[in-house]
DNA sequence: ATGAAAGCGCTAACAT
DNA sequence: ATGTTAGCGCTTTCAT
């Protein structure tokens, strides 16, 4: 058994082991400009006996270009931002970019020092999501010197690029759908994430869209940590005892919705003709329920996808205007949203 | 407005804009060795103002330092790993070193790959998921010149450090609690993984268990990919219309066993009362479903703090012993499964 | 308490 | 096709 290196290889001692130039070794390792058969050989050779691993800090110093995307999300335990990050991941393969995750707990202050943390590492692109940063953010943001993609919202002004949906029209167009189903008493259930900007513009273009109908949401219920399906459980209980005459429930997310679908099902209650119900996202998990929970596709993958298509094209052609995406949620009536008037 | 700097700021820029010399500004900014309030006043606003990021890749390289964690696990979407993460996170914050995650999907080539990605960074340390490496994978860990830890499974022999549970032994706990309670027409549900190894191993141990109390898998069935709740349901159903004998059903993981829970309870299947179930993981989410599914906890925050503990360790004390840490898994019969003899 | 010099391991740019 | 030279932007070490 060889004992492992104290000191870890570098390129002068494959180029030693080989006895090829360092700069050739560095060409054989990157496929950069000719080399010989004969040389390459010797070169792979060499490093592979030796175990060489090259040093990219080291590369990245000399020649001024990192690899690596920054994906800064605000949780990974969301299920949606697990999408996302696949999304990005599909459409950097094969690029020669690397995703590096950050998470900041939907804490501005904390989304700030995983910022900093990241672009010190002067990443090709960052990709972060949500149009609210604090104004050092910003600041951070717009002096990165590489493409920024904001990401999930486009109800705001980008500082560079955006990919993403209008909360507020999500909530206006499913606020629209239930008050054609002919659902008059409505109430809502959400997050107590103050934070959330995305959840608070759906609300708020829901509560919009249902005042034009004339239609003031009747009760409300907010939930924090623990298990989102036993929550979503819960708060439909409270919401129903407190007000039997509700006949909808708007759910800020799919799992909560999930929580309350099955809660309703086991009290025998009719959904959707004595309450409706929907929820957001259109998790796959929803295909899992003993009925469809209506609910809103959020484009995560796609978001994630064409997010990392604007940092590749932006990388490839440095002076490429910003673009701003905005991609179109389709409602899921599923089977928990009457059709017509009811 | 001023136009963003084509060339990021550099330590150059902050020592004119303060009129102190780059070291001392490096010193300040690293709250490193002595330096007057008044020069470190000077030097902070100078850099605030400027907006300065210090580059972390030449001080990287400068000092041989780099206060990056590797994680690389198997996959995003499987609620396992972002809850492992939150277990590295909340270690590993304000150590001053950060996690960076890569995910293999599965693959034991993309974890090579993978792997050689971060090593090339130099990281202070290395989480990996599972004791199975390629060779080549095992070789670079050996050589990294950091602590490794592989986590998850202690069934075989680790690189380095090691901390994780038995899966072996928990199919093995499973098979017996149920023989105990029971039940003696059992079928299997899981994925087609073949080189998912934890699952593996706890089949494995599962069917020994079984083999000494004399009983048999009677019948068994795979999925890949969709809502894991829906397969659980679909195998479900398969699996009983092949074998209406069959009394318990023991899922590879807790969301495949809450679809199938679900299907069983509406068709009106007496549950734990006619047939048994029991999941794997303890996931968060079964608190939410109508009854309680049995399932047995994989420790998985537990884990990710455990091994990020064993870095911060072997980063400040590099001399410090190898260690293995095997966790062990608890019961939890919930609702599904009879206690006792039936 | 502050500064000057050297160099971390690699690659760009220029030879040959 | 291969080699040489000069840095990349910091930190280490040693002066003062």
């Amino acid at each position: 058994m060889n004992v492992p290196p104290r000191r870890p290889l570098t390129l002068r001692d494959v180029s030693e082991a080989s006895g090829v130039s360092e700069m050739t070794v560095s060409r054989v390792l990157r496929n950069r400009g000719d080399v010989s058969e004969a040389t390459r050989a010797k070169v792979l050779s060499a490093a592979k006996t030796l175990g060489y691993v090259p040093n990219k800090i080291a590369g990245a110093l000399a020649s001024q270009r990192v690899n690596l995307v920054a994906v800064v999300i605000p949780s990974l335990s969301n299920m949606v931002f697990p999408e996302v990050m696949t999304g990005i991941s599909n459409t950097l393969d094969g690029s020669g970019l690397q995703p590096v995750v950050g998470v900041t707990n939907y804490l501005p202050e904390r989304e700030e020092q995983v910022l900093y943390e990241m672009l010190s590492w002067r990443p090709s692109g960052v990709i972060v999501a949500g149009l609210e940063q604090t104004e050092a953010a910003k600041a951070m943001l717009k002096n990165a010197g590489c493409p920024v993609v904001q990401i999930m919202d486009v109800d705001g002004t980008p500082i560079d690029n955006a990919v993403g949906i209008s909360h507020r029209r999500a909530g206006r167009k499913m606020a629209e759908q239930i008050l054609k189903a002919g659902y008059q008493n409505i109430g809502f259930l959400g997050t107590k994430m103050p934070l959330d900007h995305r959840a608070r513009k759906r609300f708020e273009g829901f509560t919009e869209a249902l005042a034009k109908g004339g239609v003031q949401v009747m009760d409300q219920e907010f939930y924090e940590g623990g298990s989102a399906l036993a929550k979503g459980r819960e708060m439909t209980m409270t919401l129903l005892e407190r007000n039997p005459e509700i006949d909808f429930l708007y759910y800020s997310n799919d799992m909560i919705g999930a929580g309350g679908l099955l809660y309703l099902l086991e009290k025998g209650i009719d959904v959707p003709g004595q309450v409706g119900l929907a929820g957001f996202n259109g998790v796959e998990l929803l295909d899992g329920l003993p009925r469809m929970l209506a609910t809103m596709d959020s484009c995560r993958a796609e978001i994630g996808a064409k997010a990392a298509d604007i940092i590749r094209h932006h990388v490839e052609n440095p002076e490429a205007e910003p673009e701003i995406v905005e991609l179109s949620p389709k409602i899921a009536p599923g089977d928990t949203l009457r059709r017509g008037l009811g």
